[in-house]
DNA sequence: CCGTTAGTTCGACTATAGTCGAACTAACGG
DNA sequence: CCGTTAGTTCGACTATAGTCGAACTAACGG
């Protein structure tokens, strides 16, 4: 049972997880696991190819945004909230809210 | 004396000004900008030519973090940041404490 | 074992962002 | 007016990011 390297929460950099979060699909898998964790990456993929997920997956896995976990045949993937907190105070709470807010409501 | 477009606060969008500050310099010149404004562009140039310095300023002004004002032949830009926490609130005084914290004490 | 599920990796393509020199521009100073 | 200052615009280049189909992989279920 393989698993991901997640970098040590001392190694993130401010720039690359505002790069992360900058994509609109990225963001919003953020808000979504923020909702419901953890979760899997198939519910979360909007219609997209399973290639174009991965690879925003891998983004958001290599600033520390979420950390990946095997389990049987699914990735379990939830937000790395407490160490990103402790490393960037209030930065993806901030983030979280404002995209919550900016929700266009169906 | 010809002044620039600004966006309006309620038509900034929370990826795009993520985005403006995922870059290094850019993120920096903002940190700068924090400490002392209004500021001309030249003191933040930081060995560019003006060029490029000029299209970073572009990506912050059109981003909504920073705003322009022409006074006579420098241009002086400040941080959008009542406009910034009304739209996104907490978001930037956040990432500016972050960025003020990840600073490599010279 | 074999099929299925869930996701990754590879490779080719496209689009966009950043870089920088060169030419330009707008306002001031004398 | 003419030079200077401060910055913009243009254009060409390079590099990187995102997209997606195809082939692959790892674990489970029966």
């Amino acid at each position: 049972m393989k698993q991901y390297d997640h970098p040590l929460t001392q190694d993130l950099q401010l720039s690359c997880l505002l790069y992360a979060l900058s994509d609109p699909f990225r963001l919003e898998v953020v808000r979504k696991l923020a909702l419901c964790q953890p979760q899997p990456c198939a519910p979360l993929q909007d219609g997209r190819p399973k290639s174009s997920v991965s690879h925003h997956f891998s983004v958001l896995r290599k600033a520390g945004v979420i950390r990946t976990d095997v389990v049987g045949v699914t990735h379990m993937n939830s937000l790395r909230e407490q160490e990103l907190e402790s490393r960037f105070p209030g930065v993806l709470a901030a983030i979280l809210a404002a995209a919550r807010a900016g929700d266009v409501p169906a």
